[in-house]
DNA sequence: GCTATTATAGGGTCATAAAGTCTTTTATTG
DNA sequence: CAATAAAAGACTTTATGACCCTATAATAGC
C-alpha cells in the first residue's frame, strides 16, 4: 500500500510544467534531466498523462509536452489517477455485493482522501516552487 | 496502490471476533475455515494483531484468540495499521525536508482518509453482521 | 510428567507488479 | 530528406504479495 514512484515523478513533472512552462513545449529530455530519471522511463508516464488529457504532446523538432487544460483545473487526483488508474483501493475477497459492510467503510474512506486530492490543484504550489533538485 | 488481501482477512477476522466471540477464545483453525484461507497464513495476520495489542492469544488446549481491548475502541485504522504498517503512503524521492510541497499535500490527503478510518469502529458493523460466507 | 492442542517463528516458493532499459516506428519541422 | 522528438512494444531485473512447510514453545487435561 504505497503510491508508486511513477506517481511521484509525474507530480514533479506536472509541477514543473505548470510553474515554468507557460506555452513552449518542454522535451522529455529536459524533464528527465531535471528529475534525474531516464528519458524512456519518464516518457511512459508522460504518455499516460497525455492519454488522460492533462497534457498535449507535440512531436518533431521543437516539440515536447505542454499543458492541455487550464492550469487551475488540474488537480492532484487527476495526475494520480492518470498514473495509478482509477480502480478502487480495496476489494473484498468475498464480494457479497453492494451491501458489503467492510467494503462500504473502506471505499468511503478512500473517497475522503480523493475528495481532498481533487480540490487541491497543482497550480496552488506553483507560486512557492523553487525548482526541482 | 492497493490494500493487501491480508488486510481484508484481518478485517473479517476481527469482525467475526467482535460479533460472535464475547469471551471464549477462537482458534485459528475455526477462523481459517470460516474465511476460506489456510491456518498458517492467517496466523501471521493474527500474530500481527496480537503485537498491535488488539487481540490476545491463549496457547494450549482450548486456546485461541480473544479481544483484548474494549470492542468499542477498535477502529478500522487500528486493524489496517497493524497489518500494513504505519509508514506513509508517499515518499518524495527528492526529500527536500519538511517543506516539501507535494509531500505535504499527499500526506494531508492520507490523513483525511485515516481520520475517517479512525472514527469508524469495527463494532459499528457487528449488529448488521450476518456471518461470513 | 506426558500427550494433545494451539500459538509463534522462520524460512522457502511462486506469481505478479513495479522499475527501468533498449529498439523500432511514427510524426514534424526546416 | 535530415534531424528531432514522441509512441509503442519487447525485454530484464528487482521487489513485494500471497501463499506453504516445518520446527519450537506454551498450556490444559489426564
Ligand atoms: S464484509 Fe460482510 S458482506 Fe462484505 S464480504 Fe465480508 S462478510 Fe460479506
Ligand atoms: S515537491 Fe518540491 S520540495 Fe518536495 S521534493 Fe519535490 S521539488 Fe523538492
Amino acid at each position: 500500500m504505497k503510491f508508486s514512484q511513477a506517481t511521484d515523478y509525474a507530480l514533479h513533472a506536472m509541477l514543473y510544467l505548470v510553474s515554468e512552462a507557460p506555452d513552449k513545449p518542454v522535451s522529455v529530455q529536459l524533464l528527465a534531466e531535471k528529475l534525474g530519471v531516464s528519458q524512456t522511463y519518464l516518457s511512459k508516464m508522460l504518455t499516460k498523462l497525455v492519454k488522460a488529457g492533462l497534457i498535449q504532446s507535440v512531436s518533431g523538432v521543437n516539440g515536447g509536452y505542454r499543458l492541455r487544460r487550464n492550469r487551475e483545473d488540474i488537480s492532484f487526483l487527476d495526475i494520480i489517477h492518470a498514473i495509478e488508474g482509477t480502480a478502487s483501493l480495496f476489494e473484498c475477497s468475498f464480494n457479497h455485493g453492494s451491501e458489503c459492510l467492510i467494503q462500504q467503510v473502506v471505499i468511503e474512506a478512500e473517497r475522503q482522501m480523493e475528495q481532498y486530492l481533487q480540490n487541491k490543484k497543482i497550480s496552488e504550489l506553483a507560486g512557492q516552487f523553487k525548482g526541482i533538485g
